[in-house]
DNA sequence: TTTCATCTTGGACTCATTACAAGTTTATCA
DNA sequence: TGATAAACTTGTAATGAGTCCAAGATGAAA
């Protein structure tokens, strides 16, 4: 599970600055679905030159390269989560507004129609409530 | 297949005012994922009083009384679809950018784990290449 | 036909994201 | 090691989707 994050961005065509390296080991660590200002917020302490371009620049690198997807579930702001290979869905909770990573047989989906198209990514959202606030409620 | 707009939205709660039958109108007859934009520039011609705002405020109350979905396939604007009960997915082909209405059988993609959330909607894209351009292509 | 709630309108505003140009870092090769 | 170019980062300004708000218009009910 130790993964060398610089060498691990350059087998991916990726320099690997510091501020990139940074910014993949916060999405690494904070499996959160974080926004573009929690991720420049939690590392301006430690890079006080950090521009928000750089994180905006970043980001889209990854999502080009697919080290990462954009989950849409928010209407304002979007959201980034390291590309999980096996794929999973996000589930919203309309009451505790967190989101949740939910695993899904994506493979189940498939309709005859789709298969004449060539899918390259998928992606499941659920909106719903969730467990906790559930037993809360009831 | 004909439907009366006005008396449905009142059975569904809203006021049927002219500026929100013409709008329903227009998303039954465009099933092409229209943003706000291209609702407010179709109708603008008839309605020369409309508001941009009149449609966002439409758009966001048909959604929250579940009349409408937001498709959020794209990234900068968002775009709206009449609701299906059937529930169907989104493909968005990244070389034509046109996005299709695909089937899809929602309820084998279900979990054990996810038993355990209430589900109360779930949204389905994908990204690829459409049939047309695969034709083009070869 | 008056009353009151609701809806519509347009202009100002917010704020996420992008564009751009200048400065900085890094890789390469003599 | 030093020179050179390419790539990366930064900050500011600009863009543009979406929201807020207050005033005017509409519509249902009695």
């Amino acid at each position: 599970m130790d993964l060398n994050i610089p060498s691990f961005l350059r087998n991916q065509g990726i320099k690997a600055s510091y501020q990139r390296i940074r910014i993949y080991e916060y999405l690494m660590n904070n499996r959160t679905h974080p926004t573009v200002a929690e991720i420049y917020n939690a590392l301006i302490t430690d890079i006080p030159s950090l521009s928000k371009t750089t994180v905006y620049n970043t980001l889209n690198l990854f999502v080009e390269k697919v080290l990462v997807e954009e989950v849409t579930i928010e209407g304002s702001e979007m959201r980034y989560d390291i590309k999980d290979p096996k794929g999973h869905g996000h589930f919203k909770c309309t009451q505790c507004h967190r989101i949740f990573d939910v695993p899904i047989q994506i493979e189940k989906i498939f309709t005859e129609e789709l298969s004449e198209f060539q899918v390259q990514a998928q992606f499941v959202h659920f909106v719903g409530i969730c467990p906790d606030c559930l037993k809360k409620n009831s």
